[in-house]
RNA sequence: CCCGGGAUAGCCAAGCGGCCUAAGGCAGCUGACUGUAAAUCAGCCAUUCGGAGGUUCGAAUCCUUCUCCCGGGACCA
């Protein structure tokens, strides 16, 4: 905290809003952090299997930034969106379990490896909060008294639904209850990746028409969260049109987002040294000819390498030019456009850069018995 | 509770009494080719058709029953 009294309200500003996608509301942060008050920060986290670099690295990424600027980060750990979502084999006590064991250990495994305050990050887990709680079942009942049908099956299909595939009625008030969280744990900043935009932008839009449990400034304003949203990681697979039509780019990277339920997509928290090759040697990598705008490779080097290492180490054979070092990602992305970096020797310098930067999440896995047992329990739910 | 439709591999899906130790597609796996992946080519990938009975020389295919899913209706003091 000391370290944050010495930073100034546009330095501040400037590590709650760099390397995001987008921030909804930028113009309102100064001004909240003028005010001196204790910012708090949320991202929910549905408990939904092994974690990938998507979570672990992008979310957790972030957090260290908020912890830097003095903000107060909360990890929601959404047990009851799990149950709602179909997950995990609908055990809530095991759900519950995991996600306090597993989820928490890795989450903060991840934190600590990104140089973030693993202590200082507070977990809550939804039955808790929902437990005896009135006013969050009122502003359930409010944010939804707030928002149209429509909007909620629209909301909806950001989940991975496809349109016109049956649902069970839950899976409409999982929606509200996101928004809902939001304001019953006070967050300031909402958080997620692109894909909770939607529910992000419900709960800006109901924010002043909330009586039971508004969000509230130093003044007793009545005011909105922010929204940030960082990237998607992409996919190591081939997307399904290829080449890829500009147009349709953004939507694209959505839809091929990193996902744990497509295991050649993803790499994991605690993947092992040979498993972050083999999932290497087998990303989709198109060479320069095919343009960049579309390569998980240079994708994970940009968001996940350069945000956390001075530079990128490429070792190379010296019939293939010998060994070389990429001091940022603009540098790397030219090199490999003008085809001076074979992809193979890129995905190599990438595997060896991730097992480096996983190295302590690793052993934090492998080192203690009853974290090992809290992953095989897990393992065993998949 | 009633009527109707359905249940075939991870997914989609053909077959509707013998040629089914079940077509095809997607995904996946292995190999070839590329100094990566992709693309392409070759190979592998359900002894079994939601469960249990029965009819028959013979059933995924017909009958009975149970379970589950979908659509609709009924109930609504």
């Amino acid at each position: 905290m000391s370290q944050t009294a010495q930073l100034s309200t546009e330095q501040r500003a400037a590590l709650i809003a760099r390397n995001l996608e987008e921030v909804i509301g930028a113009e309102e942060l100064p001004a909240l952090l003028a005010q001196n008050l204790p910012l708090r920060h949320y991202i929910g986290l549905e408990i939904s299997g092994k974690l990938h670099l998507g979570t672990g690295l992008m979310c957790m990424q972030k957090v260290r930034d908020l912890q830097r600027a003095g903000v107060h980060c909360i990890v929601f750990l959404a047990d009851w969106h799990t149950w709602i979502n179909d997950k995990l084999g609908g055990d809530r006590e095991r759900i519950k379990r995991v996600a306090v064991g597993y989820f928490k250990e890795g989450l903060k495994a991840s934190l600590a490896a990104l140089g973030g305050d693993p202590e200082a990050l507070e977990f809550v887990l939804g039955s808790d909060l929902y437990h005896h709680n009135d006013v969050y079942w009122e502003t359930l009942i409010e944010v939804s008294r707030n928002t149209t049908l429509n909007r909620i099956l629209r909301s909806i299909s950001i989940m991975g639904r496809n349109e016109g595939e049956s649902i069970d009625f839950a899976k409409l008030i999982y929606p509200p209850m996101q928004v809902a969280d939001i304001f019953i744990l006070r967050a300031n900043i909402a958080h997620g990746g692109m894909d909770q935009r939607k529910a992000h932008v419900i709960a800006r839009d109901v924010a002043h028409l909330l009586s039971i449990a508004p969000l509230r400034d130093a003044h007793g304003k009545v005011i909105k969260p922010i929204a940030i949203h960082h990237h998607l990681l992409l996919g190591l697979e081939k997307p399904p049109q290829w080449p890829v039509d500009p147009e349709k780019l953004r939507e694209l990277r959505t839809a091929m987002k990193m996902s744990k339920s497509k295991p050649r997509s993803a790499v994991f928290i605690h993947d092992s040294p040979d498993e972050i090759r083999a999932k290497m040697r087998k990303a989709f990598c198109p060479p320069p000819a095919d343009g960049i705008a579309f390569n998980p490779v240079l994708d994970w080097a940009e968001h996940l390498i350069f945000r956390n290492a001075q530079s990128l180490f490429v070792p190379r054979a010296p019939e293939n030019g010998g060994n070389l070092t990429f001091e940022s990602y603009e540098a790397l992305a030219a090199a490999y456009s003008e085809g001076g970096l074979h992809p193979m020797d890129l995905k190599n310098a990438m595997s060896e850069a991730l097992i480096a930067l996983l190295e302590p999440v690793r052993k934090h896995f492998e080192d203690r018995a009853e974290i090992k047992a809290m992953w095989a329990e897990l393992e065993a739910m998949l």
